[in-house]
DNA sequence: ACCATGGCTTGGAACGATCCAGAGTTTCAC
DNA sequence: GTGAAACTCTGGATCGTTCCAAGCCATGGT
């Protein structure tokens, strides 16, 4: 049975039935979409009638399969570890759906199975399901990159490149080694000169990174380290041990924490010791989280700018796709410190 | 150019390379990867190694045009609010999407201006990109709900049909009144009498739900209410407010509070007076999020099955898009509690 | 009056998959 | 040995859009 053009359907209307409708042919209704300038005026105002009447927005498949582009960028689903204080990626993803959404771009959520980075990728580039990828867990080690760069796909990455500093793809991050500068500064002027460091591991990239701007704020105002710095796994638990066993040996007024969880692990060193927060000790959290936004009487953070950093990886994107052989400098972002009364 | 079928080729192969390779027609490609059991065993085997050498997976794009279904689900990023203790969607997306995955759908993500609850559905629906919603704030009134039955989408909600009793659409929700009635009886347990309500406005629908299984369990076990409820915004800074008056005025010893920001902003308010949490005092709180979670000495919390209910949901899905007039009774779950340190 | 120019519009082909109807082959009962 | 039924496989049409090359029609220079 032929469309029946002009008035309602159950099936959306197709360029065809706006043709139909204006009189002119598909082609014509396409540029009027397109490339309106191409029309001349009287015609583009009678096309652009037929459209708004029966409600004409262009078949997505369609158009995907014509154009080589889903117009979908795909983002694989952090990880999501119960217990932490890291809802961090929540703002991000916020934030980067607008962006992406203002310039005509939809995100596609994939999952993949946490053990192995690579998972999901490689189904969504062989069906051509997205234009792009944006990769956010480069300190991971850079197997996702690497392999994304083989197979010739399009990706950013929310994260520097860590171990390939000759890597070419577009990339935006935030510079929290001066991150743990302001905020051991902001402790020093607070008059704290004992100031510990609660920090991860030795082989996570990001944690030396962070600490290494305590390190520097440290002596560049003259002052020691020695028996002030921790190592340890970023959960509660283990921040709370650190804290306890740097409290009793080292007695500092002060700690700088790696991360939220950390920090929160330290309150908890402090709850139990029946100290004040804020008041007989200072604490600095980074990342900025709903935890630390919500604990009174409030954990100073280090706060990324997440929605910068969205917008950035949105507008080196677009380059991305319009120019496929763009090279983007990485971009590198500061953050800030939101002074809350734990400090 | 005629595609050169057989070696790689920068362009992902297509279903007539393999069926070059195999020496089959398309159709047969077609339903080797559809409906195998239509194919003899050894033809299954030639084409299936044909798709293995060139690592073939259909163009999404093409298969959606034919197919009139893209395989992607709609979820519009839910409003973040910025200093509110609710990361709860969090869990719930990331296992929806798991969910999702397993029955091969993908999650699109969309951006809507917050000031309208229609914006950004009508768009996909049109394009027909997606084959189905999932809708999640039912409470703020059914616009979406009516809007998209008009419209003859398929959707389920993460939400009962509040305001349409005898809507039709699948839904999954978490009885929250029972939420609160477990909450009570826990601190009734624990020795409690003077238990006080801390909730929200009369006009929220879930705020009177939640309260009422408090009543519920204090009229059950004989104890007054008079003078123990409170009502205000879902706010820190009013919860605190609502905290300092109730417990100037009746002195309870024990506080439900309709969330956990309501209950971070009664630790503003402890935290104040030096009250010890969990010992001068007990809180409990709902959603059991990140910050319940983590604050020392953890806070006591009504926790949804947010899990269970991104694979109820999931299931729901599956059954409505394969049989268009499925209607499915609404599934409630049950919450349980989380007990901690604060209670 | 004629041809070149450029702006605007058009029909046919193509993107890569699935639907459909029919052709070829085998199986099996009579 | 024959016909029907069941099983396999195939070619052509189609989904709705954009690309492409060509067509139409005024305009203007010669």
């Amino acid at each position: 049975m032929p469309r029946s053009g002009g008035h309602i359907s159950a099936a959306p209307p197709t360029l065809a039935d706006v043709a139909e409708l204006a009189g002119v042919s598909r082609q014509t209704v396409s540029n009027a979409v397109n490339n309106p300038d191409l029309l001349r005026a009287d015609t583009l105002a009678r096309v652009q009638d037929a459209i708004d009447k029966l409600g004409y927005q262009p078949n997505r498949a369609a158009r995907s399969l014509r154009t080589r582009a889903s117009h979908l960028i795909g983002l694989r689903m952090p990880a999501l570890q119960e217990g932490t204080a890291n809802a961090m990626m929540d703002r991000f993803v916020h934030t980067f759906v607008e962006a992406a959404a203002e310039t005509g771009y939809h995100v596609l959520l994939f999952y993949g199975d946490p053990a192995d980075p690579l998972d999901g990728y490689d189904e969504l580039l062989r069906s051509t399901a997205v234009d792009a990828f944006v990769v956010t867990d480069t300190h991971l080690g850079g197997q996702q990159t690497t392999w994304l760069q083989s197979r010739r796909a399009r990706f950013v990455s929310f994260g520097r490149p860590w171990t390939q500093p000759d890597a070419k793809h577009p990339w935006v991050d935030v510079d929290l080694a001066y991150g743990a500068e302001i905020a051991t500064e902001h402790l020093i002027e607070r008059g704290h000169s004992k100031i510990a460091w609660i920090g991860w591991h030795k082989d996570s990239l990001l944690g030396e990174e962070r600490r290494s701007g305590w390190i520097h704020a440290m002596h560049t105002h003259g002052l020691s380290t020695t028996g002030l710095a921790s190592r340890t796994e970023d959960s509660i638990s283990s921040g709370k041990a650190a804290a306890d066993a740097i409290l009793d040996e080292t007695e500092p007024t002060a700690l700088v924490c790696a991360s939220d969880t950390l920090a929160m692990g330290v309150l908890h060193s402090i709850f139990e010791r029946r100290l004040r927060l804020g008041e007989d000790i200072a604490v600095v959290g980074f990342d900025d989280s709903q935890v630390a936004q919500t604990v009174p009487p409030g954990i100073t953070s280090v706060r990324p700018p997440l929605e910068e950093a969205a917008r950035e990886l949105v507008k080196a994107l677009e380059e991305l796709l319009a120019t496929p052989s763009y090279a983007a400098p990485g971009v590198m972002l500061k953050p800030v410190l939101t002074v809350r009364g734990s400090s």
